[in-house]
DNA sequence: AGGTTGACCTGGACGC
DNA sequence: TGCGTCCAGGTCAACC
């Protein structure tokens, strides 16, 4: 399930690729909860632009558009399954497919997502006051220690869950939300308000050091993630909780737990995290 | 308004 | 072998 590393991953190999080349046209597909906006509107902001830039906000891959003076954002959310592949033309389109932009340089940018959660939407700056796209929260990487303390002030709902709220902190999702909690020693359903100063500053070093390293080992492959390229990632390789119900725990050796906690499978050792 | 729950999807794992 | 059931989860709408 892409999250924050992944979804880095993906926009910088796709960057890599196709930044500088013009979308000479478009293919969509029929599935309109795939869209956000129309295929009519995505298809008249893309075609004919360059593409500026790939990058990610959040867990939101955002290609910046430019068309004679025009700006624009292309939005891909890749969901929980969702993938951007650049292709050469010659290659089999996959089954799930649901765009097709054929660029400049004669390869093409897919968009396949099997389970359907992905959205793709555009954004136009049309008047100065029109913002570029900065996500529903704050970004993980960036966020200051007395910004992060203050996300969670008050808050009832278990820290866990306020990890996976992207409105408070954007890109965290339940692997990371998992691996970060386990490497600050802190208890998934405890008052998120409830934490001390201390253990928030632990937990934001925590995610920021697991954020980091996935994004150097290009990210967990546990369904299908690939990169741009199709190739998958290694952090899977390095989880402590995450999907390790029942063995061990790499610290104390005690046997990891499994809850739910806010509608989703949570892991830690019940004896490292208190 | 903050918090919680279920719907949306489909492939894969599992049980009989 | 094959069928049925369950599970995975990011986000959003609906509800409390």
């Amino acid at each position: 399930m892409p999250e924050l590393p992944e979804v880095e991953t993906v926009a910088n190999g796709v960057h890599a690729r196709v930044h500088g080349q013009t979308i000479q046209s478009i293919w969509t597909s029929n599935k309109p909860q795939t869209f956000k906006s129309t295929p009519e509107v995505i298809s008249e902001t893309l075609t004919g632009s360059r593409i500026e830039r790939v990058h990610r906000v959040g867990k939101t891959i955002v290609v910046d558009l430019k068309r004679s003076g025009m700006e624009a954002q292309f939005l891909v959310h890749l969901g929980m399954t969702g993938r951007l592949l650049v292709s050469e033309p010659d290659v089999p389109i996959p089954p799930h497919t649901h765009a097709v932009l054929s660029l400049s340089g004669g390869r093409e940018l897919r968009f396949v997502d099997a389970r359907r959660f992905g959205r793709l939407s555009v954004l136009t700056t049309h008047e100065e006051d029109d913002q570029p796209y900065s996500g529903p929260g704050k970004e993980p990487l960036l966020i200051s220690p007395p910004d992060f303390i203050a996300l969670f002030r008050g808050r009832k709902t278990p820290i866990k869950a306020a990890l996976l709220n992207q409105s408070l902190l954007h890109g965290v999702g339940n692997i990371y939300a998992d691996e970060g909690l386990f490497r600050a020693g802190i208890r998934p359903k405890r008052q998120a308000g409830r934490l001390t100063r201390a253990e928030l500053g632990r937990l934001r070093e925590a995610l920021i050091t697991v954020l980091k390293h996935a994004i150097e080992l290009g990210g967990s492959s546990v369904s299908d993630y690939v990169d741009a390229d199709g190739v998958r990632g290694f952090f899977q390789l390095e989880h402590r909780v995450y999907m390790r119900t029942g063995q061990p725990c790499l610290v104390c050796s005690t046997p990891i737990k499994k809850i739910v906690v806010g509608g989703r499978s949570t892991h830690f050792c019940p004896v490292c995290q208190q």
